[in-house]
Parts: C-alpha cells; sequence; structure tokens
RNA sequence: GGGCGCUUGGCUCAGUUGGUUAGAGCGCAGCCUUCACACGGCUGAGGUCGGCGGUUCGAGUCCGCCAGCGCCCA
C-alpha cells in the first residue's frame, strides 16, 4: 500500500533513512565483480586533528554525487574513508590538548595517564607514551568526523575505512619503502636540508613557504688575498660568515671580472675563500658580489653544488653555532689562533644572539662598512614554522623525482583533470623540482623507517650499510624491534646495532592511500579490482603535495598511473570573497547549516558548484535547495496519490502507453534530458547534470502538470495517457534527482517502490522515448508559451488563476497552430477557458485573452 | 618576477564547437490563499557581458594589450 504523510516534510529523514541504507547495505563494495565493472574512488583522509567545517561538506559531497551516479549505473563502486591521523598536526593538539611534550629519553611508564587539566608547565612524558595519547585523541576526533559525514549522506562505505597511522598503513609504508629501496628509487645520504629549528625536523621542497620580512644589510670588508684591496660584500646573515666557502659575482658585472679567479680573505677569520663567477649573483643586489655560506639558504646550496665548493657548517640542529675548528684540515686559516678567539664569542649563541655579537666584533675590527641598512626579502619558512629555516647537513632518506621528471609529467598527461587547467599546476611543480623528495622527519608518530645500522667498534655508526627489516616483520619499530642476528642488548652498544631514529614524511604514507585502502598488501586480489583507480578526489593546493606524490609512489611501483581521473574541488569563501578561516572568524560551523536548512538543501549548494571553482557561502542557495527537495515530495505526493488508487505496482495501475501528444512531447523532452544530464554526469559536470535536471522539473511542475491535471482525473485512454505519463515522468526524475538529494528522492521514492532509489538503475533514454516518430517535442513549449499568457492576462487583471476565461483567441504560424490545437483541451481545462480560437498567420504567436469576468485585458 | 584562474543585471552563477531579441535562481515589485505544494504559486521590472584594440559577414564566446580580484610558484 502507498502511505503518503499528508504533509510530506523533510524533517526526520536523515535520521530515517541513513541507518535504512546501513542495514540493507545499499553502499556496500560487493568486491565480487571484475575490474571493468568497478568505480574505485581514492578518498582523500581528512586530517582529524585538524576542525571540521563546510569545506570538508562541500568537496566530499561532490564526490558523493559522481560514486551514486556510477553506482545507479551498476558499477560496484569502491568508496573507501580514510583518517589521516598521521603527523605533526596531531603531535600538535595532543600537546595543547593534554599538555605533555614527548621527550624520547623518559622511560615508558605502562600505568601513565594523562592529567585531568593540562598542566601550565608541559609534562614530559616517553615517547610510546605519547604515540599512545596521540592514538587516543585521533580515535575521538574520527568520531566526530564520522558523524559529520554519515548526516551529510555520504555513500561511503564504512566497512571501509583505513587511517594512515594504523598497523595496515604503517605495513604498507614500510613495504613500499623497502621495495623501493630495493629499487634504487630511495637512497640515504648526507646532504644540506632544510631544517625547522623549533620543531627540529627535516622539511621538504613541498612543505616550503616563502615570507617577506625585515632583515639587516650589512656591509663587511673582506680582502683580496693578493693585493689586500678591499672587497666589500652584502649579507643579511653576517654571522655565518665563518662558515664562508666562496665569494661570488656575475659573469657579465664589469667591476668583479678582474677578481675572478682569484682569493678573496674574510675578515675575522682570516680564511682565503675563492671569488667565482655564477649567472645567480644580481649585480643589482647590495654591492653586486656575494659571500657564499654553507649553507645560508637555497642559492647557497646551489651555488654549493654548481661550483663544487667546501662545506664548512656552523648551524646545528637547535639553530646554534656549533663547534668550528679554525686550523684544522679544511678549516685553514691566516691566523687561526685568532679566528678561534673570535669563533669562541659565538659558539654556541643563537643565530639571532650571534648575529648580534658578530657585529660587535666586525665593527670592533674595523671590517662593518657603515651602519647595517634595513631592508625586506623573501625567506624560506617552514609552512607551519614560526622561524626562517636553516639549512642543515645531514643524513636523510630521499626518493629520486628529479631524474624522473618526464616520466612524471607524461604520467599527469594520462590522467583526466577536472577541471583541465589544474594539470598546469601540477606540471609546474614538477618542472620545478630541485632536489629528490626528503621523506626523513624527525618527529615521533609516524610510520619509522624499518631499519638499523650497525655500530661499529668505536661507537661510530654505519651509515652506508643499512639493515633492512623483512618484510614478514612488518610493520616494526626499530627502535623496539631487533634485526636478524643481532642481539637485544647490542642495541646501541659497539658491535651491535642501532635504529633509524626517523620516522617517514606523511606523505610518504598517504602518497599511498589507495594501497592502504585497496590492501595491497594482504588482499591482492581486492586490490587488483580496484587498482589503478577511477578518481582521485582533492583540493588544489594538495597537489604538489598528496597528488604529485602519489604519482610517484605508483609511477615507482607499478609503472603506471594511480588513477583515470583527477577531480579538484574549489574553495569555500565568504561571502565578501574572503578565504574561510579559523583567524579571520569567519568559520562557518558545518552542523549549524544541516540543522538550519537539512542535509538535501546543503548538498543542493554544494551540487550548484562546477569542479575547481571557489564557492561562495551561501545560506540562500541552501534554502532553495530545501524548496526543490520539498517540491520534490509534494509533486510525487500528488501523481501518486491522486493518479493512483494507492495500488502497486505503479506500472499496472494505468496499463496503458502514453499516447497523447502532449504527454509524448513531454517524455521526449525528458529522454533529452536524460541524456544530457548523464552526458555531464561521465565528463564530471555534477552542477550541469543538475542544472539541466532541476530546469526541466520546475518546467514539469508549472506547465505539464497543470495542462494534464484536468484530464488525468479522468477516465479513458487520454486520462490512461496521463497517468502512465506523469508516473514515467516521476519515477525518472527521481533517479536523476538521487545522487543530489539522497534523502528527499528516497523518501519518495518509498511511497511506491520497495526497496533503495539508490540501488534502482539510472535512467536511460530509452526507457522514456517510446516512439522515435512521436509528435514535435516543441508542443510543450508552445503550450507554455500560451499558458503563460493567460496566467499574465489574469494577473494583470487581478484575478484568481482559476478566474474562468470567456475566449482565447491564438492567432500563429500554421504549423504551430497545427501543433497547438493537438493540446487545445488541456490548455482550455487548465486555464478554465470556454472557447479557444486559431487562427493561422505569418509572424510572432499572438495570443488574446478575454476574461468572463468583467476587466477583461488582452496580453500577449 | 613567472604561471593559472576569475571579471556577465543589486547578489550568486549558467552560457557547450563564435550566429537569430544574452539565460537561471535569489533579492525586488505586483498579483493569487482551502481541491500536490504559503517551508507555496503566478506575473513583471532589471544586464550589451571589466576596459581598449584586432580577426570575422557576425564575438560574452577567438587573438593582443591593460586593469582589478584570487590562487600557485619564485
Amino acid at each position: 500500500m502507498i502511505r503518503i504523510p499528508d504533509h510530506p516534510q523533510l524533517e526526520g529523514l536523515e535520521e530515517r533513512w541513513a541507518p535504512r541504507w546501513d542495514e540493507w547495505g545499499t553502499h556496500r563494495f560487493s568486491a565480487t565483480t571484475g575490474r571493468a565493472d568497478v568505480y574505485s574512488i581514492d578518498t582523500p583522509p581528512p586530517t582529524v586533528s585538524g576542525s571540521l567545517h563546510v569545506g570538508h561538506i562541500f568537496s566530499f559531497t561532490q564526490t558523493d554525487f559522481i560514486a551514486r551516479f556510477q553506482r545507479m549505473r551498476g558499477k560496484d563502486v569502491f568508496y573507501p574513508i580514510g583518517w589521516d591521523d598521521n603527523g605533526l598536526p596531531t603531535e600538535r593538539r595532543v600537546q595543547n590538548h593534554y599538555g605533555v611534550r614527548c621527550d624520547p629519553s623518559v622511560a615508558y611508564d605502562p600505568d601513565f595517564s594523562p592529567p585531568a587539566t593540562p598542566p601550565k608547565h608541559a609534562l614530559s612524558i616517553s615517547r610510546p607514551n605519547f604515540v599512545e595519547l596521540c592514538h587516543k585523541l585521533t580515535a575521538e576526533d574520527e568520531k566526530a568526523f564520522e558523524a559529520l559525514f554519515r548526516r551529510i549522506g555520504l555513500s561511503v562505505d564504512w566497512e571501509t575505512q583505513y587511517t594512515t597511522i594504523g598497523a595496515l598503513a604503517q605495513r604498507t609504508s614500510q613495504c613500499a619503502f623497502l621495495r623501493m629501496v630495493a629499487g634504487g628509487h630511495a637512497y640515504r645520504q648526507e646532504a644540506p636540508t632544510l631544517w625547522d629549528v623549533d620543531f627540529q625536523t627535516a622539511v621538504a621542497q613541498a612543505e616550503l613557504e616563502d615570507r617577506e620580512i625585515e632583515a639587516k644589510f650589512h656591509r663587511l670588508r673582506f680582502r683580496s688575498a693578493k693585493t689586500g684591496e678591499p672587497i666589500e660584500i652584502d649579507t643579511t646573515r653576517p654571522e655565518l660568515l665563518p662558515a664562508c666557502v666562496a665569494l661570488v659575482a656575475n659573469p657579465d658585472d664589469p667591476r668583479y671580472r678582474a677578481l675572478l679567479g682569484t682569493n678573496a680573505v674574510t675578515p675575522l677569520f682570516g680564511v682565503e675563500v675563492p671569488i667565482h663567477a655564477h649567472p645567480l649573483a644580481d649585480p643589482e643586489k647590495g654591492s653586486g658580489i656575494a659571500m657564499v655560506c654553507t649553507f645560508g639558504d637555497l642559492t647557497d646550496v646551489t651555488w654549493w653544488r654548481d661550483l663544487g665548493l667546501a662545506t664548512r657548517t656552523i648551524v646545528t640542529r637547535d639553530g646554534r653555532l656549533g663547534h668550528a675548528p679554525f686550523g684544522s684540515a679544511g678549516w685553514e686559516s691566516r691566523d687561526a689562533g685568532r679566528a678561534a678567539t673570535q669563533y669562541a664569542e659565538l659558539e654556541g649563541l643563537t643565530a639571532r644572539k650571534a648575529q648580534g655579537r658578530i657585529v660587535e666584533l666586525l665593527a670592533a675590527s674595523g671590517d662593518l662598512v657603515g651602519e647595517p641598512r634595513s631592508i625586506t626579502h623573501a625567506v624560506n619558512f617552514y609552512e607551519k614554522g614560526e622561524r626562517p629555516l636553516e639549512i642543515v647537513s645531514s643524513r636523510q632518506w630521499y626518493v629520486r623525482t628529479l631524474e624522473r621528471r618526464a616520466t612524471l609529467i607524461s604520467a599527469g598527461r594520462q590522467i583526466s583533470w577536472h577541471p583541465e587547467f589544474m594539470r598546469t599546476r601540477y606540471e609546474a611543480w614538477v618542472e620545478g623540482l630541485t632536489g629528490d623528495w626528503n621523506i626523513s622527519r624527525q618527529r615521533y608518530f609516524g610510520v619509522p623507517f624499518p631499519v638499523w645500522y650497525a655500530v661499529r667498534a668505536d661507537g661510530s655508526i654505519d651509515d652506508a650499510n643499512p639493515i633492512l627489516a623483512q618484510d614478514s616483520q612488518l610493520p616494526l619499530d626499530p627502535a623496539t624491534t631487533v634485526p636478524d642476528g643481532y642481539a637485544a642488548d647490542q642495541r646501541d652498544q659497539p658491535g651491535g646495532f642501532a635504529a633509524d631514529p626517523d620516522v617517514m614524511d606523511t606523505w610518504a604514507t598517504s602518497s599511498l592511500s589507495p594501497h592502504i585502502a585497496g590492501h595491497w598488501v594482504d588482499r591482492p586480489e581486492l586490490f587488483a579490482r580496484i587498482f589503478p583507480m577511477d578518481l582521485r578526489p582533492q583540493a588544489h593546493e594538495i597537489i604538489r603535495t598528496w597528488l604529485f606524490s602519489s604519482v610517484v609512489r605508483s609511477e615507482l611501483e607499478h609503472n603506471c598511473v594511480p588513477w583515470h581521473h583527477v577531480a579538484i574541488s574549489g574553495w569555500i569563501v565568504d561571502p565578501d570573497h574572503k578565504k574561510i578561516s579559523k583567524s579571520k572568524g569567519n568559520v562557518v560551523v558545518p552542523s549549524d547549516s544541516l540543522d538550519a536548512h537539512g542535509t538535501d538543501a546543503v548538498r543542493y549548494w554544494a551540487a550548484c558548484a562546477r569542479l575547481g571553482v571557489d564557492t561562495t557561502f551561501d545560506d540562500q542557495q541552501m534554502k532553495i535547495g530545501r524548496r526543490l527537495a520539498i517540491k520534490i515530495l509534494n509533486a510525487t505526493k500528488f501523481i501518486l496519490q491522486r493518479l493512483t488508487d494507492g495500488s502497486l505496482p505503479l506500472a499496472e495501475a494505468t496499463g496503458a502507453q502514453p499516447s497523447h501528444p502532449l504527454d509524448l512531447a513531454m517524455l521526449k523532452r525528458l529522454a533529452a534530458v536524460v541524456a544530457e544530464a548523464t552526458e555531464a554526469f561521465e565528463n564530471y559536470e555534477h552542477a550541469r547534470a543538475l542544472e539541466r535536471i532541476e530546469h526541466f522539473f520546475w518546467t514539469f511542475c508549472d506547465d505539464y502538470l497543470e495542462l494534464v491535471k484536468g484530464r488525468a482525473y479522468a477516465e479513458g485512454p487520454a486520462a490512461d495517457s496521463a497517468r502512465q505519463a506523469l508516473l514515467l515522468a516521476i519515477d525518472t526524475q527521481l533517479r536523476l534527482f538521487a545522487p543530489f538529494l539522497p534523502f528527499a528522492t528516497e523518501e519518495a521514492w518509498s511511497w511506491s517502490h520497495e526497496g533503495s532509489v539508490h540501488s534502482a538503475s539510472w535512467p536511460s533514454a530509452d526507457e522514456l522515448a517510446t516512439s522515435a516518430d512521436g509528435p514535435d517535442e516543441r508542443l510543450l513549449d508552445e503550450v507554455g508559451t500560451v499558458l503563460a499568457a493567460v496566467r499574465r492576462a489574469k494577473t494583470a487583471a487581478k484575478q484568481s488563476m482559476r478566474a474562468p476565461v470567456a475566449r482565447l483567441a491564438v492567432a500563429a504560424p500554421a504549423a504551430t497552430v497545427d501543433l497547438l490545437r493537438l493540446a487545445a483541451d488541456d490548455l482550455a481545462t487548465a486555464g478554465v477557458i470556454d472557447r479557444v480560437e486559431f487562427s493561422p498567420r505569418d509572424g510572432e504567436i499572438e495570443v488574446t485573452v478575454e476574461l468572463a469576468e468583467p476587466g477583461t485585458d488582452p496580453a500577449g
């Protein structure tokens, strides 16, 4: 029996249907079909330690449209959900939340529990205790995300969840790492490394950002080694003078041409350094000749590499000036005693303090020319950091990317980008790579490298020959697991072994999201069904990180791209076009919108935006979505309740095929809409699909429904035709709307069907175009035009739409008249028209309306 | 400094390969209330498409330059 509420509403639909879908397994991946029948999605795992915001709803919902469409098209949709709990954001949140600090030198306390309220001074706890807290807090955060995602009706398979720090992620990550090492794609090397002195970790190129900061140019006086002539250089970092290894000038700069190939002597330290030419030396900057230190900035690294310069590292990992053995090999000086004395003034100071001190020393020795001058310049920062990055020399694991640039660019061209122009961002990034990918991070909450090193008899570490874990041991933490052939008590002992102290960059793990979600390491038959995946949805600011690193991993491991399509979502901006962020105080809480407008309304807002387009947070748009959802309920109710006897199945309610020209014209139009919407969806243009469907729906309600109402109430073949057409049309439209408005469509669908609309098949034009040689589909438009003219006349006369019309006269081209005659009866009924007259004439259609009541107005 | 994107009625946006009077919704104005829908319906006013120049029989739609906004990268 059809049970339709008297007043259908949206309230409560989420609570009614979401549990049903779980029960029915509507969104479950069956994993029984072949790859060709699977549609797999590489869902972005949100950072659970971050905040929930409308951007999540927006972008995740856009992916859900695609998932639901593909499911209705008969695909077995692999739509997992992951949580990114790995890495620094979690560490910071745990530190703040519990008021603790990780100190690896503290011993594990199995009975530890965090204080009820965070203490004023951070409590030092062991690494295992700290990691436990990370797991505890992320588990709570994940629940909040899950609740939100369920509420917005994401059709993910909740049985396919993954994390980026769990055992599977660690095993996957370590396994893939070992394979990279075995394949020669990963290597460990001592190299200049961008270093954040506060976070105490290496930073990858992808995590850099430039910031303009205030600095001072100091003019230092060097002297020519041969002639003693002064050579003045400008530097913002005079404290690095002890690390100076060369001077560089532009080869085209006539001022310094004569000096090229000679040596200069540094002030205070008396070190002889060569003078080289290099095109990156900017003649306009300062005095036009610069000192190269190891290392002040990335340009120093370039010069050091290009020119094969010496290395004299003084900045240590904590951002202080370390030991500099002037007089020993590599630290030769014309006056080693003086150099050592001077350096003793600096050693142990932070870079900032050392700068102040060395300026005093230079002033005292007369080697500072004039006063320091203020400038602003761009300096590298870690995107999450607060102090400029230092460049230190250290041993890190790298993945070879530089040599594969061409491959990576061609990989990008094998992927369909939505929108297409986003590809450019990827290519620009790959072309701009300056070094291999550093995947070592000196953090605590991450995937450890499954590697140890032998400790030599003298206690030094044999870095060159890492001891790699066996696959069967994974996942493991080398800090607790002992490598084959060693005993536990040999840890950190001469002749024993030492664990690699680092963890992997989070991108080194999340770049394997298809492998983690698809169980590459433990369910190969599953992985084969879903990989390469069909779709990677993500935001554009992480093209250079997540997208790039995923392509790298897939190319290295499988020699193919990880997905066929990439869908880039836009950002949410506030009504003033400002990016939504906490610091701006314009954050919109997602649950507020859901409370106020309902899930379908919020989804409608997201559906109106094309991929890649930044979108305004717009309450108004949600209200429109809400109105649409209600209209769908009401229109469905009307058609089912009034026009069938409440008997099922509906197809048998009337039995007849639509035969009336107006009905056939409407169905033909609908068939065209189905075709357009399908094509749009196939092209990842959900907004276009929705626009076409929605536009048709309003015409359907305003014109067609009104026109056939009267006929459909009656009896006979013409009435049967109307009823059948109405049923066919609403059935089709519910399915078309289903990906966008899953709750309202499911509710309306349930009034006439068993099972879920989301398991129904996506409509095809064939179902509707009952006859190719039916009437001209313009019929619906033409009748609509005349009906609008009738309404206009009634409105102008301030009459009700039910006001009777004595006479309607339509003058139009003969072909149009012929068409209109086909629906003259419906027109008369809908307009409450007594007499309808047609007359052929060339030119525009002209409609004359004579109202039965006084106050008749011509219109049209 | 380089790259990418955007600039269409008050607002938010569509405008497919250049082609008849540039579309939609919101907002606004007016009208209509019990028979699907007042959490509504109908009707209407309102843009010449950022600026300049070019290609073309014809440009919002292609090309160049400029301006503003945004993002990415140096």
